[in-house]
RNA sequence: GGGGAGGUUCCCGAGUGGUCAAAGGGGGCAGACUGUAAAUCUGUUGCUUCGGCUUCGAAGGUUCAAAUCCUUCUCUCCCCA
């Protein structure tokens, strides 16, 4: 599954191949999120034209809206969504966070309320396999607990505790699926913002032997110090020879810290929702189009952009674009930020293969933060 | 020509004696956004040397006090001729 080509000896960072059942994946590797079966603002077809074989989709919106039936019968999410590389499903622990006010966690599973209607429903890790087995993804994760920093020790422990016995039940349950389904199944580290609970769950999901290990919990609100320090520390416990994925992060300077710490995956909604309220991601940092300094400004967002945007309009336009809440300016941008991401990867795979990763780190966050 | 309604801060519009530099929208400006309840959300929007100063069509008046009351002028809209 996972071909390691390459090493940076000065760090942690390496790049390569991971096969998937639907293709190979160049990694390091940044994953745009597709929540309900689409990349927000942008066509499959686009996204694939960019260079990218592998996007997430999400089990929680999904299931609640079309629902299982509808994508059953399309044979799928990926012909359902007419997407023929791969896809990643996020198991719904991200939900059970981020809409914590509709949710109870027990034992057996969460019970929430639906976000669209207000119905109640329950997930547990077998029943979330389940549907990821449905949807046809091709690396799924396992339900775990996330948890935002400022809770207590105690707290961090009985989050832990759920999120490595549900991997448990997810796992038995994914060993347990159709021949025919060839998905992967992922686990999560949790432990929250304490090393000793990082340690420890990192040991307790690593003794699962799941195809591939995400580390979670992280950029869900912490400082940027906690970040760096949350995920190096995890990512000294991950396997040499297994997929790793930090969750949730995709802006360049996370990414490259990402990188370094030796991670292969990341996936974030950063790039396209920012690209629909008008930001641009750039080789000088943000570009926030909106703002009255580009009003007459005949540049392309980023002169030094190969995309099909950068080749066509100018900032003036896409500002007029926002300005005017026309559709197509978020459509365009996303493509940009999108374009701009996969160019990045790129080059940070680049540098990975001839052993230069941090001084292309430090030259990149050198201009990119100079804006 | 007769009758009626009205002119409020960039725009629309609330306000009918003090708690009004003036609600609420819109527009403008700025910021945020990191396993998507997001084409979303937040802040700000007369001047200021921060003590005040100047604003509610114009001018004058009443009052301790006026966007609010009175007089004249002016402009807009509606109805009838």
């Amino acid at each position: 599954m996972l071909d390691i080509q390459y090493r940076d000896e000065s760090c942690r960072g390496r790049g390569g191949i991971m096969t998937l059942p639907h293709g190979q994946v160049e990694i390091p590797a940044f994953m745009p999120v597709g929540t309900n079966g689409t990349v927000k603002a942008v066509k499959h077809k686009s996204v694939e034209d960019m260079g990218y074989k592998l996007i997430l989709g999400n089990t929680y919106h999904l299931y609640l809206r079309p629902g299982m039936e509808v994508i059953k019968a399309a044979g799928g999410l990926h012909k359902f969504s007419s997407w023929e590389h791969n896809i990643l499903t996020d198991s719904g622990g991200f939900q059970v966070f981020s809409l914590a006010p509709f949710r109870k966690i027990k034992e057996e599973g969460v019970r929430f309320r639906s976000h669209i209607d207000g119905a109640y429903h329950v997930f547990t890790p077998e029943k979330v396999v389940e549907i990821q087995e449905t949807l046809g993804s091709d690396i799924q994760m396992v339900l775990d607990v996330c948890t935002p920093p400022g809770i207590s020790h105690k707290e961090a422990v009985k989050s832990l505790e759920i999120t490595t016995r549900w991997a448990r039940r997810a796992r038995e349950r994914w060993l347990q699926c159709h021949d025919e389904y060839q998905g992967k199944l992922f686990g999560i580290i949790q432990g929250n913002f304490f090393e000793d609970l990082r340690k420890r769950s990192a040991e307790e999901i690593l003794e699962l032997d799941t195809p591939g290990i995400a580390i979670g919990g992280l950029s869900v609100g912490e400082t940027p110090e906690m970040f760096r320090d949350y995920l190096h520390y995890t990512a000294q416990f991950l396997p040499e020879d297994k997929p790793r994925y930090v969750m949730g992060i995709g802006t360049p300077d996370y990414m490259l810290e990402a990188v370094e710490a030796g991670i292969d995956m990341f996936d974030c909604v950063y790039p396209t929702r920012i690209a629909r309220n008008g930001t641009c991601l750039t080789r000088d940092g943000l570009l926030a189009l909106k703002n009255e300094k580009f009003r007459l400004d005949q540049e392309p967002i980023d002169p030094h952009c190969t995309c099909p945007v950068c080749q066509t309009y100018s900032r003036s336009y896409l500002r007029h674009l926002f300005k005017a809440k026309e559709i197509l300016g978020p459509m365009l941008v996303t493509e940009h930020n999108l374009h701009f991401l996969y160019v990045f990867m790129e080059e940070v795979r680049q540098a990975l293969r001839e052993g230069r990763f941090l001084s292309y780190k430090k030259a990149y966050l050198d201009r990119y933060r100079r804006r």
